[in-house]
DNA sequence: GATGAATGAGGATTCATTCAT
DNA sequence: CATGAATGAATCCTCATTCAT
């Protein structure tokens, strides 16, 4: 990499940094691209050397974030899966509130313009969601984990729900519904009576 | 009820059925109050005699459908807790679709000036969706269905969860994620799970 | 027409005249819509409900002056062509220096957006002067002035092109092709060269 | 010419090629530079190197064509005036009809920043125009073809308005008036009236 | 209660141009 | 000569809201 793409990566960096700090405190509607601008310390158009609209810097704030887990579960191979599933979870949850209020709720925002956007952001983070927690399931059916007529469809969407439902009741409820506080005692209560019949007998 | 009043409640409608109509097809940011009022046969200024900003016809258009959920309870007292459960979650979804996935992304917008706004609108809806189904297990646990060590707290907010996780996913699916088919396939899978152990023995 | 609507009209006037005087000082591109509406002494928002879009304006200001060329060829009914065409000629010309060069070259700007003027505004404009030039012939053949054989159709085209040609020099030399001071030589060198052969012998 | 003169010369030729295609479909105002550039398949800063505003790639775009015209009067010579006056005149409106309606268009514009651009441009092309016409009729008269008391600048500015008419009409008129086909039917109906009286008679 | 002309704050976006590499 | 990241000026237009009629 030359020096002057180095710079460049630095720059789109510094932009996402500042964004979300600006996003988590006030709001995507409340702030403008110049605030963004300079908090980054850059040129109001400096923006749109990264990013086509505003909007679009959103999703590249939480992607790193949500990167992460991927990499974790590969550290997370021998554990029992009731306790993979936890801990995913927990850790969805927890960059859903390092996200913060202000970007969860943007993610469900309109897409301003479809014709533009051929392919539906909002659709692909939560395509991305439903693979992973899918593939978990998968790997666990294909190792012995899981039974293998375990309906892994409805277990992947009844857990999606659960998340993208805790991270709403986070949003609407301004904050009175804590999502980790609740993700322990959800993963106690659900994931033994949803995945038990479906375990495979440990000798 | 005098010719006026009678008159006023009719503008009123027409703009609550007008904004229901546009907001559907075409999103709230993408339309304004002009529009709404165009469609309703009003002049612009009338919008404001019975709003007090463009904002506040959304939770007018959602309150009629979720108003009947009520009602149609009290009718089913007799049936099984489970029954009576399915049956709001599944009616619940269908005013989620009736209001369209725009009103929907709108509950969980911005709140745009606090000040002006003491009680937060989007907290209310999600307090009374709880209140709501916190009621339907309380009063089970009354007449005797449910046993008295039943976590109603937590069921609730599982139940909660699930029915926004179903409409958040079918927001930011893009329509991939249907709700009501798997509103279904959750009840099945997910009541008689949680709440078996806390059933009263029937005789 | 009520005193509200009247008080409409009187702002529209005040927005044309202020642009007229800005344009012509200054050239379309370099005032803006504030400068207008500063200059009318009304708000900036106040522009646009009265025109569409910033372009809009121009066509309004050149169509008074325009008008009265129509009116005033009522009243010379019973002129010579010669005489007539000459008034004619000298008129429009006036109007183009009255509008001003900037206002001029604002006629041969590109049309911004095609798609929301379905009809073009300055094939309007030059249709609009095509036949009240064809007008003022085929009354002079209808009235014996000019032979029954007169090329209508070429004649009207050649003056056309005379005015609009003066008008372009005028707008190209940057001042120095003085229109009003050609109009007079042209006239008298060409209308009897052209119309000699075709105008009817008089007794 | 070395080998770096040479592929800078091509540089400049591919940039006015993509410029003068760009501009002729979708006008000056609708392309920016860097549409150029990606045309031409050069970084957008190489634009630069060779023009120093956007603007003065227009005047570059139509240099070439119109100095053709020049070349081919030489070749004429032995022509009778009439047929040379048509030649130019055909060939100067083919010229016209090569660039566009939008460049000629471009050739009416406001001149943006006055004061870094002393020499009119505008005026430039006109008065370019002009001298050559009237190079023609000077000839004309010095070789005897035309009597001394021929008004030439009455015939020169006759012409001039007759050919820039002839543009604006096609300009103004969406298409509808061909100005090639008009040409001819002009330079029949129009030469022989205004240069007979004038030209010698031959032996 | 209805009207619709007037208001004016508000911001995303474009893009010609520069200049360090 | 070529590059392309960075600049930042420039402004049109929208639209929620008010209020005199």
């Amino acid at each position: 990499m030359t020096n002057r793409q180095n710079a460049a990566l630095q720059t789109k960096r510094k932009l996402i940094a500042a964004a979300l700090e600006l996003i988590k405190s006030n709001g995507f509607n409340a702030i403008n691209v110049e605030d963004i601008t300079r908090e980054a310390g850059v040129a109001k158009g400096t923006f749109y050397t990264y990013f086509k609209r505003k909007e679009d810097i959103v999703l590249e704030i939480s992607r790193a974030p949500f990167a992460e887990i991927a990499d974790e579960l590969e550290a997370m191979r021998a554990l029992p899966l009731i306790d993979k599933l936890s801990h995913y979870v927990r850790r969805f949850m927890q960059c859903v509130q390092f996200c913060g209020i202000h970007i969860c709720r943007q993610w469900t925002r309109d897409v301003l313009d479809p014709n533009e956007v051929p392919e539906n952001k909002d659709a692909q983070k939560w395509q991305y969601d439903v693979n992973m927690l899918q593939n978990i399931l998968k790997n666990a059916v294909q190792n012995g984990e899981l039974k293998k007529n375990t309906p892994i469809d409805l277990f992947t969407h009844i857990l999606i729900c659960q998340m993208y439902g805790m991270m709403t009741c986070w949003c609407m409820s301004d904050g009175k519904f804590d999502p980790l506080d609740w993700t322990d005692r959800f993963c106690a209560a659900q994931l033994p009576a949803l995945f038990g019949p479906y375990l495979s007998v440990k000798k």
